[in-house]
DNA sequence: CTGTTAGCGCATTCAC
DNA sequence: GTGAATGCGCTAACAG
């Protein structure tokens, strides 16, 4: 059994104690001999000594990682949130203990229990819903901080970083106004108590509601066959009409696509919540609004350091980043 | 300062010592009396105990870690690589630690020895490229198991998990043969090092030879604005022939139908290595080779653990993983 | 059926 | 300038 060498190897190796390794590791070589530091140095080399992290977590008590449990992580959304939390944690030599919840809530619980147990100094969430009053326990009864991302909780338990969901919609809205559309069909699955579906469809019943634009909500669950079906009706029902569909996200608008044939993929207007980066060329070009999950993960990220690392003691905050409505040829070519 | 409570806490709350709590706790009440058991129950559940796995870790030698290093995490491929990991890891309750490059290789390996100071028990990487020897002495020099996913270094250093990039590649031009085209365009940003761009060039430059396929490699740099002119270029060149364009991946499909007018992407023929899900929609379709991330994830971590966790000694292999090919409007409407 | 002891690799007083 | 001693939370002999 070889295993890697330890401190007290160095130290022997050396001939000195293990409290002088552990103070050239800490670069406290004020009060050291030259002579004692340069050995040291060439010991650590020769050997290729590194310190052990769990060893060290477990006298100081930080462990250096912190917890990121997400709903799906095969979401290519959710893997630009990752992206940008790792670019913030990265500058601050901070690891990540990653857990998908495969959009299962009692899995994600599992999950953060067990991030928990392996000592992470702070959890970044990005839930499956159905969680909330558990969530909420979590964030009181622990020690570490935790930043809700993408998926809040209100009222607020902790700090969120959320898309501006609201207003996105709304903007959107206008912008199928603007266009001459009269009809709009909002695409969910069901909300499920996910924060993001419920912003949005709230949204666009309050705009069908406040303004002069009629439309309708239409609920349905993946791979169930009758969205073909049940848009066709819809549809049929608004041929006087200009009618626009405007899906919940990416993966909804794909739904869509599949739901509709060539003709009425030319003849409706499309719009979703979408990555503009795959919008663009879907089709001949879908109106999305398009977020920004990469600068989301870095906030969320820099919340939960000042928090678990920097002492910050501040209120809860949430903070709403805004999306951007860019323009194609699915609303405009009418 | 609340600490959590530790093993020494709850076994002075039961009046035990911390050998029977911990005894306990691995399910060995073989011999243990009815009502200790039942007491240390009711405390753990009322302290809320919860096993500190960095202290287990240190005793253990193990820390039901495994450590993930990718390329680019904010890549929907890599994403659903990281997926399937998750999938057989969860089943085995061993968490990942994920790093990413930022497809920088001082990064890369920066990132893993920085997941070896963590003490993973293993280790995926989905290299950067460009840094095949050192990974050639950290897989040896390690005491933990490593596996290469996607990106491998050849000639074989440790277990590998690909796609069939060879096999891929062959059944496109087949394909694009049988279609009638007679010019190909394998269009790729350059290899620097990453195997899946060197084989599936090789492929595509072997195919040329050895059959009666006539066509050619654009390599080209992301970012710089000259793609457009250069296809451009090829294209007038080849106006007698039947033209298609093979993209090497995703992303740089988009970046072809960036540079391309649309009269150019409804005359030339298009395909890629590429999602399915997105590449049906692009467009009018565009036929693609659509690669099996979570199956291959799946197999990468399942390799991984049957070395570092289940004492798996064979040899090394190389799994290659076959693509299917997806076909669309772009290659057979013309 | 249960406790004592020793030690994992490291950091941190306090001595010298 | 340096070292001995102690303990972080837990596991694993070895005793009873």
């Amino acid at each position: 059994m070889n295993r890697q060498p330890s401190m007290g190897d160095v130290a022997q190796a050396v001939g000195v104690s293990k409290t002088t390794i552990s103070r050239y590791l800490h670069g406290e070589f004020g009060y050291m001999s030259p002579d004692t530091k340069s050995r040291i140095e060439a010991v650590i080399k020769k050997l290729g000594y590194r310190p052990n992290r769990m060893a060290q977590g477990l006298k100081a008590t930080v462990s250096h990682m912190i917890g990121v449990s997400v709903a799906d992580i095969g979401n290519p959304f959710t893997s630009l949130l990752l992206k940008g939390i790792q670019l913030e944690c990265r500058s601050r030599d901070i690891q990540l203990l990653v857990s998908d919840a495969n959009n299962q809530p009692a899995v994600e619980r599992a999950n953060i229990e067990s991030l928990v147990d392996a000592q992470v100094d702070g959890l970044i969430v990005n839930t499956t819903g159905r969680n909330d009053e558990w969530l909420g326990r979590v964030s009181q009864s622990t020690e570490s901080a935790m930043v809700m991302l993408d998926r809040i909780v209100q009222p607020i338990i902790c700090d969120c970083v959320a898309t501006d969901n609201h207003g996105a919609s709304f903007a959107m809205l206008d912008h199928l106004v603007e266009q001459g559309f009269d009809y709009v069909i909002f695409v969910s699955c069901p909300s499920e108590g996910i924060s993001t579906r419920i912003m949005r469809r709230e949204a666009v019943e309050q705009y069908f509601l406040d303004r002069a634009v009629d439309g309708e909500v239409l609920v349905y669950r993946q791979g169930e066959a009758d969205l073909a079906e049940r848009l066709g009706t819809i549809i049929a029902e608004h041929n006087d009409r200009r009618v626009c569909l405007f899906a919940n996200n990416d993966e909804t608008m794909q739904d869509v696509l599949e739901a509709l044939n060539s003709e009425q993929r030319r003849a409706l207007g499309l719009c979703a919540f979408a990555n503009e980066r795959w919008a663009k060329y879907s089709g001949d070009g879908i109106t999305c609004l398009d977020q920004s999950p990469v600068e989301m993960g870095r906030i969320a990220a820099k919340k939960l350091i000042a928090r678990a690392y920097d002492g910050f003691q501040g209120e809860y905050t949430l903070e709403e980043i805004p999306a951007q409505l860019r323009v194609y040829a699915s609303t405009t070519r009418h």
